[in-house]
DNA sequence: TTCATTGTTGGACACGGTGTTCGACAACGG
DNA sequence: CCGTTGTCGAACACCGTGTCCAACAATGAA
């Protein structure tokens, strides 16, 4: 039925936003107090005080509920175009930790390895990219195999992931951002600068 | 109702001991096709040509099978005992893959993230034991805090499993064990021996 | 304010998976 | 051979999913 899209002409009607709106913040307070799997469809719609004939009119399911949540919160895209040629390697992941860990309940509800496998994969997915498009730009003289840069792509994404996880379960909250990211930093880099032979100014030890 | 729990000294009657196979191997096969979430208890018995109410007469459900295929296949406990203290470090990685990477579908079936939270969870359990083992046993001499302790665990298993995970997927199935522990190695070892101020013998890059 | 449009509601429904129970039956092993 | 023990399958209650529909209510534009 496809109802209330928003098709840049029209405004949409107040009741949809409201329902949505509704959805989005029970999955969320849901996944953030069961995790995402243990959560039904029918805890979401009694939560948000809605339909359930309502709930199938604006969202396929469960997994379609949270991809909504996650298009909200634009995880930052290769914004390739603001970097410096000259900016420093991976100066960057503070930002992202930052970003994750800016207070908002969705992050952790969508960052979490609890949340479903299709957000996890999209999560994935857009920071692989991220890390690509670094290390195309690092390697601007030199010239290394595919495979070396997949292997360190998909280390430096799973340990971040991996990273964000623990930083958001509950006994490490108070931690900030700025202690995960030089910890983040001071593990992985030193790997990354020896496999690819670069030389990357690394972090003291803490 | 708790059938046939060899208690040492009895012998399990035949026929339990063909039940549970045939389930276990059910519940395998059905992972390695589909994905340990996707595959329903309905699914197994199916498969195993096994009647529902004797699946429950064994198993609680379906993540009481997983557990029990875990158990099977002894993930090595801290076997601290066998280790010397003048053991390279971490020079049991290899063996390690080579264990998980052994040919066996079991394995894959298990140590891939697709499978159940629990089973990945009493994974990642051992894992860290291993871990924490051997950065207790290299400390010998060094007094180093507990905090940092822990980050360093939480970033080798977790980084093990993402290289398990990664290898075990159709892509890189010919990769023998060798590449990727050196892989591994290159990548991690580094990072640890800068955190804990170790000197490590790091492996050439590839 | 009026009114046609559009979204919301709740109940009914079919479906499929779960986990339990029970009596009849068959395989086991001493 | 025979008592014990495991297996079978059918029936059942339960719960979550996803669909459908007719009655109703909010909306926003005239």
């Amino acid at each position: 039925m496809a109802i209330g899209r928003s098709d840049g002409t029209t405004r949409p009607d107040r009741r949809v936003t409201r329902t949505r709106r509704a959805l989005k913040e029970a999955l969320t307070d849901l996944i953030l107090e069961r995790g995402y799997e243990a959560v039904t469809v029918q805890d979401v719609i009694d939560r948000a005080d809605v339909g359930r004939s309502t709930f199938y009119a604006h969202f396929i399911d469960k997994d379609d509920l949270l991809m909504a949540i996650l298009a909200d919160l634009d995880v930052p895209g290769p914004d390739t175009e603001r970097w410096k040629p000259d900016d420093p390697a991976f100066g960057w992941t503070l930002e992202l930790f930052r970003h994750f860990g800016s207070g908002k309940r969705l992050f952790k509800a969508v960052a979490s390895s609890q949340s479903g496998a299709l957000a996890r994969r999209e999560t994935t997915q857009r920071l692989e990219d991220l890390a690509r498009a670094e290390l195309s730009r690092l390697k601007v003289a030199r010239k290394l195999d595919p495979f070396r840069v997949e292997t360190v792509v998909r280390f430096l994404v799973g340990t971040f992931i991996g990273f964000m996880d623990w930083w958001m379960r509950a006994e490490n909250e108070h931690l900030p951002a700025e202690q995960v990211d030089h910890a983040f930093r001071s593990l992985v880099l030193p790997g990354v600068s020896n496999v690819l032979e670069l030389d990357l100014e690394l972090p003291k030890a803490l």
